[in-house]
DNA sequence: TGATCATATGTAATCGATTTCAAAAAATCA
DNA sequence: TGATTTTTTGAAATCGATTACATATGATCA
């Protein structure tokens, strides 16, 4: 690393072009680039000049120019819906440093779900600020007829299908999830078994948990005992265990739809003098970091979320280079984890 | 809005240019530019016939070659430091929706808290893959040094000081925050109050909210009771909890540097058969969603995130515009929020 | 050593939008 | 109406890196 001191400052304002390089090292632009983009095909003197003539005029590629000759953005953008749960966050992560590996850098944009501004994302393809997107909602049915336009950029799904299209997805099974939280439940003597659902009308996630939630319980030959349709957020649970409460004949166990739902379900409940598990048994979803701290301890299905970051990635990247190749879906495997917040009914008590 | 069949698809398979509008349109491309950028501009009749030959080739803008001729990258750096808890996620929010306001795109990048990724991060800028950048960490002493390099491009830290840099802030005001706590609990009967405090050797936000309440302590005439030194994660509130227990003479009343450690603090002492706030009053610092609904519910120091977002990228874009102002740090108002970790102490009990 | 082939380097076209400058058209005024 | 000003429009240069093609250099072999 020169020192600071040493580093023959250009007096011109603008920064140095590759032009400026070739000039200070007395060769072409060709070479240059050729010495930037290809290290190993330069001899050794030619090599040294450039190298010094790079690190003394304190050349940067610009992005602009080479985006533009390449016809590539070296980006990804990631569609957020607007109500991004911690899970988001924590997927991002891992997004991030598999797409860094590779030199890609993470566009985020907010679609407040609203398909109007999901179209209009798709744009960003169009106008090489990405080279392909990452949806975090599996909204239909109005991203199948996005699809349906003439353009249909590299994407690929995250935690959400996206049915009658050929975009893959990347994600736990939620459906059979769903299943085994609900066999863990009757496993503990629990037959009244209910369900705080997601938008399962428009969310794909909402819809497989709710889906392997009611075949779980018919297998079982139990019946699904109570559903409540809401949302992916806090008050929804809270509202939630106001329905709770006010049932006659209450379940002895809800599965909510994710960790925030839970939180909200246990926490009105709680205040409302209810106990949990003691009065009911509660399972989350996600396994957001705080779940194996809260109090209590929710017992809840863990999903990989650096691992669903990374495989997303992976799956986009590939797509991008060979946007013909039809891929498959991808489940991550998952596993549920079993903490305080549940217990064993005890019979006739 | 024209109907998809009636699309006059080009039979080429690289999407429009300028160039296509304008034959289409028998115009120059010229025009065409100033069509898009500045549609007052144009006479009735060509506006006409250019926005119909756009909408009749399905033009989007080429934002590379946009911006390498602007010299624009039209996109905003986000570096997070690795350690990026939830509130970075909430703030992202607030950054996003301001900054597609001004049509600026938001790109984050993980730094690892590696101080050579973060320099190699403000080459961004110089490569025109951003046009400014926002801190969320506040390392010192190095992100000094990093400015005395002869580029500095357009910079504002979030919720952390930079010193003895030009570097604007927006932030919550950390030092007064932590007095108006330090105040409250003792107010409420503590006398020993203590501290988990952040990263107090590196952070800034840390370091300020330990002087806050050091001066907050010493202002009451009581004095510093214990003071734990650790990071902003849920682990290292649960090590401060099983200290907490190891100490003879307990403070009453502790102050955690953020609502994760104030959550890894009561976890652990819960399931040691502590209660809280029975045998320890809790405050927390941020006001994530979830400590509204914890149980118990978390006093802690609400930080406007969504303001500070939406304030980061304002004064960020007013430096991209004009460089060579000087702003100055701008505090946001936070709030405490009283809840159920903290009650009254009972004297003599 | 000279012929042949491989490798290294240079020249110049190219990516697509913006913008300066000049020319043409329209509007204004005497 | 003709002169002058204002507004529209177009031609062509430009942003900076990449790369096809051409040329120069060096290596290899008979």
């Amino acid at each position: 690393m020169p020192l600071k001191g040493s580093r023959k400052q250009k007096k011109t304002v603008k920064p140095p072009t590759l032009a400026d390089v070739a000039k200070f090292a007395g060769v072409s632009t060709a070479t240059v680039s050729r010495a930037i983009s290809n290290p190993e095909v330069l001899k050794g003197k030619t090599k040294q000049r450039v190298q010094e003539a790079i690190e003394k005029t304190g050349y940067v590629v610009n992005e602009a120019a080479r985006s533009l000759r390449k016809n590539k953005a070296g980006a990804i953008l990631v569609m957020v819906p607007a109500a991004s749960s911690q899970f988001f966050s924590l997927v991002l992560s891992g997004l991030e440093s598999e797409a860094s590996k590779s030199d890609y850098n993470i566009l985020v944009a907010n679609t407040g779900d609203d398909f109007e501004k999901e179209k209009q994302l798709f744009n960003y393809v169009k106008s090489k600020k990405a080279d392909g997107v990452l949806i975090f909602s599996g909204r239909f049915p109005s991203l199948n007829e996005l699809v349906e336009d003439s353009f249909t950029p590299p994407v690929v799904a995250v935690n959400e299908r996206i049915d009658k299209t050929d975009i893959p997805t990347v994600a736990v099974d939620g459906y059979q999830a769903a299943k085994i939280i609900v066999k863990f439940l009757h496993g503990m003597g629990h037959e009244r078994i209910g369900h705080v659902s997601g938008p399962s009308d428009r969310i794909s996630s909402a819809l497989d948990r709710l889906n392997g939630y009611r075949d779980g319980v018919n297998e079982l030959g139990i019946k699904s005992h109570w559903i409540y349709k809401t949302e992916y957020n806090i008050e929804s649970g809270v509202s939630a265990a106001r329905e709770w409460i006010s049932l006659t004949d209450r379940p002895s166990a809800v599965f909510c739809s994710c960790d925030e739902v839970a939180y909200g379900f246990n926490s009105m409940l709680y205040r409302s003098g209810f106990r949990v598990p003691k009065d009911v048994s509660v399972v989350g979803f996600d396994d957001i970091p705080l779940s194996e701290f809260s109090i209590p301890s929710l017992t809840t299905y863990h999903q990989p979320y650096k691992k669903i970051g990374i495989q997303a990635v992976k799956k986009l990247l590939q797509q991008i280079k060979n946007p013909k190749e039809k891929l498959e879906d991808e489940f991550i495997q998952g596993e549920l984890l079993i903490r305080e917040s549940t217990k064993r009914l005890e019979k006739l008590s």
